[in-house]
DNA sequence: CGGAGCGTTGATAGAAGTCAATTGACGTGG
DNA sequence: CCACGTCAATTGACTTCTATCAACGCTCCG
């Protein structure tokens, strides 16, 4: 069995301890598949559980009452998708299988028992959802004041990133199997205009996309449109 | 004296113990000022306490290298701004007076404490941090599927309930100290088509914004623009 | 074989940005 | 007391970016 992801996504932020570890193999035990397209959690649902994304990748999407649909967040292996609903209860998105996915879901009562009784794995959970808002607060930033092209070479350097910490990248390469219309529906874009800022970036030589494999051909350049800077994924290690 | 504003925003989602209530208004004593227009906290610092705003408005912010600024999130009294800094440490964003504003320092150290030893509490401060990725979320979906008209009507409905939440509403009017060039900055609009859109807004009716004076003249309307739902508020009461 | 879904391209419309200038309120210094 | 500078709000003219509508090719799969 390879690594549990969701250690690899926190190990990578702090060190655990050997109690803790296994305490979160023991979370990641019961475990569930989902189709791709299907839902994993529905928008409006108030679930008991929370859910981590073993492996594919998922979406979490908002429905307007105008049909439009928008992204507000990609989820990749070792996220833990909907923790936030421990808090919240009242799911006001859905989240959506981008691919095949496994999860493990964990009760949120378990989840409470934590907060009791381990203050520094709830520290470390509580840290997920930080990592997230400022996910968050980093697509807004892109969205409002980036170009098209900007934005999606920050999203390509985003995932770049996100998926080394969990091993999916070899060199400068990965796969991402989202479609043209999810990725314009996380940017804000229409699915024409992405098509054509992904033409650009392919045609300046910047990246290479065929199928679902992406392979950055010059990170300095891509970086550079996307005015990237990854402070806000948290990446290193010190005791939190 | 009055009411603290973050014993307000909490007790809105949970009962709190006199205890838990007593050892906030001790979190709320050591305080600062700070100038309409200063930094709170600077971008690239690393804190190590957070803050609490309890007069005033602020925002985050972030410059990017070309000089254009996004403003990720506009806060109001009752926020805890920066609690993420427990967690984060380096600041990927700044914070900005957007009036002059009282805020309560707390140390880090004290936070912690509290994980250890107030899971319940602990519980709450972390909805706080949930509640404000539930708040970028829908940024991000209004900044990628609303027209200008509606990302600014939902920002209005918005403002209208988290201050009606602390006391800061009377029927449906409320104080808004911001410039249009903040607030440009927090859709992600030019100040020039913020105008207008706000022009706009007044000519149709559905509110009314003179100095710094807010009032809706048709929530019914302006929320139908905005096509707002407020279930990401999380306003309801529960056992959190 | 024939959809269905996805990616691609062209043509056109519409939304929002940019540049430039004006107004009014306010504070300060001569 | 008035001239001046500053800052926010407003408006006009023009440009650029992005959405929309439409069509077509490709691949996969029943």
């Amino acid at each position: 069995m390879t690594a549990n992801p969701l250690l690899l996504f926190l190990a990578r932020r702090d060190d655990l301890s050997a109690d803790e570890i296994a305490l979160i193999e023991t979370l990641c035990v019961p475990r569930r598949q989902f189709d791709s397209k299907s839902d994993i959690v529905e928008e409006q649902s108030k679930p008991s559980s929370s859910t981590v994304l073993l492996s594919g990748f998922a979406a979490r999407y908002t429905i307007l009452r105008d049909g439009r649909r928008q992204i507000s967040a990609i989820h990749v292996p070792g996220d833990f998708v909907d923790l936030h609903s421990l808090l919240l209860r009242h799911m006001d998105h859905g989240v959506l299988a981008l691919t095949d996915c496994e999860v493990a879901i964990v009760p949120h009562a378990l989840l409470r028992e934590i907060t009791a009784e381990r203050p520094h794995l709830s520290r470390m959970l509580w840290l997920s959802t930080v990592i997230d808002a400022a996910i968050h607060r980093r697509w807004i930033v892109t969205a409002g004041r980036l170009s098209a092209e900007g934005q999606m070479a920050h999203f390509i350097c985003e995932m770049y990133r996100r998926l080394g910490v969990v091993g999916y990248v070899t060199d400068y390469s990965f796969r991402l199997p989202i479609s043209q219309i999810m990725l314009s529906d996380a940017l804000g874009l229409s699915a024409v205009h992405l098509n054509r800022t992904l033409m650009d970036l392919r045609r300046n030589g910047l990246i290479e996309w065929r199928g679902a494999e992406v392979t950055i051909l010059d990170w300095d350049r891509l970086a550079a449109v996307a005015q990237f800077d990854d402070t806000y994924l948290s990446l290193e290690k010190w005791a939190r």
